[in-house]
DNA sequence: CTGAAAGCGCTTACAG
DNA sequence: CTGAAAGCGCTTACAG
């Protein structure tokens, strides 16, 4: 079998070209070798992986995109990632693309800039689907208010848009609220308080929504406190505020776990006993809740089953009907009184 | 002017030719117009850019790449995201990255596989440089020792690999090291430990080095102590284990700050007092670490200069002699015994 | 099963 | 400043 001479050494990358003259076969027969199910004889396969290997080619996923039209690349568009539910999630929807054989492009979006900026930079990699995360967004235009696909289709991870026609899969806040509420009630809290997080965000209202919801039946209602960010400083101040203000709620429910965990700094600052006073649940179940200075008892996300269907709704297109909602899970530990469920 | 028709609906993709046809020009100008610094007159360009405007169209990204052979794509190749030092560290990776007109790919490694295959995956993109955080890998071959860019240049970012011709950007872990034992050494102690990370990395390494130099020089030696992982539940169980083994360090150093802060909530369930029994200190200052039921003295990683030496280092490719290496920063806060520097 | 050829959507000499 | 043409590195009908 005589070989063509290989390719000279200047040649910055080796194509499917060189390989082909260094397996003695056409270049169609180098990219079928690299096609799974394509029509071709296996010892013709083997002498081109050989030849491949011994090159060191790797076919050009670029040029492959342009000519096969799908890129399997998927936006991945984050702002601040101070909340770690975030990192957590990126770096799973990462693996999970990753298993599907997609790749993630990271972009990050910031809050002065619309969303729109950076999806239309995103497409013009040819992107199948954007998943944005809202960690700084709201939900009011122009942030996020008219995001458009133009063809690709976008989720939005964790926050749905009311009265948008955008995908959308997030943990049932509402049901989560209510079991937050629940979960105190069953402690013995009478005066529990809401410390908010974005007010602008369907995180927030839903959970609080749920939350008022379940005390109201239970002839409460949530003792009055502000609401700001999802933040660490805001659980804080918030809570601290409410104490120099003469306001000593016997519960707190945080819009998420940082916040929590600052509503626990703050009551530890004012002396108060966790929970032998005052009752403590929080929202995410990241893993500084875990620490043994908090042991936040708190409303878990099914993270993984998320992803799995955001993926899942992303691959097949379909009217966009509210939603995609998964059932929040309580994870108990030390920060509410009682024995737990 | 006539023009010609638009393109059929039907056509899925608006191409630069479509474009050229509604504004009356070449292909080549559409291009040009969409080149900053381009041969065209102004005029013509603002038809292009109208009539693109128009029909909605958007330069293919992967066309372009294809012919100009340079992707604008750098890979980020990450593990787990626990330790919150590398989620900051990423999005802020992304976001210098972005200012620069480039894209982060972002891939994943586990500890099973080799970090060779991630790469070799980021290659086929044609990546004109790959950024690897090597957040659960050892320098042990095979997982990082024979990393081969293979044209691209490859950067380890926060570690660095003995005797290994790869790009890396760190922070002075030595000269860190040397800080925490003088800290330690100022608030009086005696009797210093340092609980280590995992002990094959250049991290935990350099820091430990530098600790026991500066504490020779004092006519001390670090308390005998293990070493294991970079984790939180690590920081807990060695201080609880030092503890029941009758050691009782004065001080303590931890690898990096989610070890310091298990030191620190270890300590707290001894009931020893922090810092007036024993001091603390911790490495990289992430947000966690200024917690109020923390409050942990470190030493701060200067990130931003990191990342944008990392990403020069990239650019203007030159060999390679040792890690580039950033000055650490004393960040004092209330975990070490005295009024500080 | 195989190869020659067209074409994906651009950029970039080249000639005008 | 402008357009026609070649070519980036692949995949995929098409014909054998």
């Amino acid at each position: 079998m005589t070989r063509a001479p290989s390719p000279p050494a200047s040649a910055q990358r080796v194509t499917s070209l060189d390989v082909s003259r260094e397996a003695g076969v056409s270049q169609s027969a180098v990219s079928r070798a690299f096609t799974p199910g394509a029509s071709i004889r296996p010892e013709t396969r083997r002498r081109v992986l050989e030849a491949a290997q011994r090159l060191g080619y790797q076919p050009n996923a670029i040029a492959r995109s342009l000519v096969t039209q799908r890129s399997g690349i998927v936006a991945l568009i984050v702002g601040e990632l101070h909340n770690p539910f975030y990192p957590q999630a990126l770096s799973k929807f990462a693996q999970a693309l990753e298993a599907r054989g997609k790749r993630a492009l990271l972009l990050t979006h910031d809050a002065r800039r619309d969303v729109q900026e950076t999806l239309d930079a995103a497409r013009s990699y040819q992107i199948e689907a954007a998943i944005v995360f809202p960690t700084r967004l709201t939900a009011t235009p122009p942030t996020l208010g008219h995001v458009q696909g133009g063809g690709v289709p976008v989720l939005l991870f964790n926050r749905h848009l009311p009265g948008h026609q955008l995908l959308s899969v997030a943990c049932d806040n509402h049901a989560g609220g209510r079991l937050a509420a629940q979960v105190l009630l069953d402690a013995g809290a009478r005066r529990p308080a809401f410390i908010g997080g974005d007010p602008d965000t369907s995180t927030h209202q839903d959970r609080l929504r749920g939350f008022t919801e379940r005390l109201a039946e239970a002839g409460l209602r949530p003792v009055a406190a502000p609401s700001r960010a999802f933040q660490y400083d805001w659980g804080v101040q918030a809570t601290l505020h409410l104490d120099a203000t003469g306001t000593r709620p016997d519960a707190f429910f945080g819009a998420n776990d940082i916040v929590a965990i600052g509503v626990l700094d703050a009551l530890r600052t004012l002396g108060r006993r966790v929970p032998e006073e005052v009752s403590v649940i929080g929202f995410d179940n990241i893993d500084e809740s875990a620490r043994l200075a908090y042991r936040l008892t708190t409303i878990g996300q099914p993270l993984d089953a998320m992803i799995e269907d955001a993926l899942r709704a992303l691959e097949d297109p379909q009217p966009v009907d509210g939603p995609r909602l998964h059932a929040p899970e309580l994870i108990w530990r030390d920060t509410v009184a009682g024995t737990g469920p």
